[in-house]
DNA sequence: TTTACCTTGTGAATGGGTGCACAAGCTCGT
DNA sequence: ACGAGCTTGTGCACCCATTCACAAGGTAAA
């Protein structure tokens, strides 16, 4: 693919990783990556990277690799990671504190300019140098920060109805972390993220390996249910 | 799939979400749950709610739905939710210290029961009411508390470091919240996932749609490079 | 220049997941 | 008892992603 088409989902989703595994070759360094030392670092395969990598274009060379700070630069450029996108955290409970504190954020391209939250103790105060304002300034808190993206880390009662002041205000990005299925129109790119739920995920496989290795747990008759998976 | 046999990731994936979905049900309630307004909670179609359930077992009624009481039982016994399996956060940062508080985390059966940190003025102390250990206690506080899962919120440079840890103490359940590829046994259950890596994501979308709007995103050439995507 | 060697870029095979569309099967009203 | 109506369970076709395997194309040493 020599001229730049479209990325398939799964592509972009490993671009960042490619860019973070960059990280280990200083710029300006004149340093070349083979597809397999890039693999490595992604936590990829090389067959991965190189097919991922020919969807930006051709720019390896054969027998020699991909020159590192290049290949930064492409990268950067298709995720637009050479622009800066403000983003504005909403609720300012444990998991919004942390995240609006998050150094890895800014140093990506994506600093925290502002807080909303609905305590009227926190609202007008700064929070570790952040800006807390009320709901009813998110309007004008984007407007003037160019805000780009909006996180959601509120309870989860408060989640869709703060989702539907983001979108009035503009915003067209949005990442959640509230455990709940929100609403938003088409054009509105959502990303959402239960920490709950990868747990779980988690404890699926720990669950199934313990009952194999028949384990007691919790006393049950679950090891007698689920073992029965042989012959009829 | 009458028998239970295996259950593709895709499923197991989702599975948390039709649990969270039922939630909107009372326990206890005898009401009925269809394909389609449990597709409505989780944010999925009905056919692939209809696909995933049916590799548990055959739990619905033609023509009335799910039981939601029962349904919510055999999901939770797939997923090994009626288990609790304690967890120890490894990195008592901001964000470590807003996931030993996340109250989602409990709730879901995974108790956040002890923490670990190199700071010694942390060390000894308990923060938020989570008694906080140094790195050499790890295994004695596995042992003592019969934990299954570790979460890595440290600092990249030190993410290693813990996962070989957890690893040496018997742990076969990590999510990683670190910036970096972590290498584990194969036996060991690894979840990363890495926030600013979702952001960038996100700015992916927000970078090409602002780009075909025509509107300057710092004024270089990259409208002009990308917008050639038409006929040769 | 020629040859040996290396790594990219990509056709093609494979596999997993998604979603349609419909038969199977249950309930309820008549 | 029977038929109308509804929802599940699933075969099938499609699509996207992964992986293999190798030709294309470059470098470097002889």
């Amino acid at each position: 693919m020599n001229s730049i088409g479209r990325i398939p989902d799964a592509t972009v989703a490993r671009l960042p990783l490619y860019l973070r595994g960059l990280d280990a070759f200083p710029v300006g360094g004149a340093a070349t990556v083979s597809s397999e030392e890039l693999a490595a670092l992604a936590g990829v395969n090389a067959a991965k990277v190189r097919k991922d990598l020919s969807y930006l274009g051709t720019y390896g060379t054969r027998g020699v690799g991909y020159d590192a700070d290049f290949l930064r630069f492409e990268i950067s450029r298709a995720l637009g990671v050479a622009n800066t996108w403000p983003i504005v955290v909403c609720g300012m409970g444990n998991l919004g504190r942390a995240l609006a504190n998050h150094s890895g954020f800014a140093e990506r391209g994506f600093p925290v300019v502002a807080a909303i939250d609905t305590d009227p103790e926190k609202i007008g105060v700064e929070i570790d140098g952040i800006a807390v304002y009320g709901p009813a300034a998110l309007a004008s808190v984007v407007a003037k920060h160019d805000v780009a993206v909006g996180i959601i880390a509120t309870p989860p009662e408060a989640a869709q109805g703060t989702a539907d002041r983001l979108v009035d205000a503009g915003i067209t990005s949005i990442m959640s972390f509230a455990p709940i299925v929100l609403t938003v129109p088409d054009d509105v790119d959502l990303r959402a993220v239960d920490l709950a739920t990868e747990l779980q995920i988690l404890g699926f496989h720990l669950h199934r390996s313990r009952l194999v290795a028949g384990v007691d747990v919790s006393g049950d008759r679950e090891r007698d249910l689920l073992v029965g998976e042989g012959p009829v």
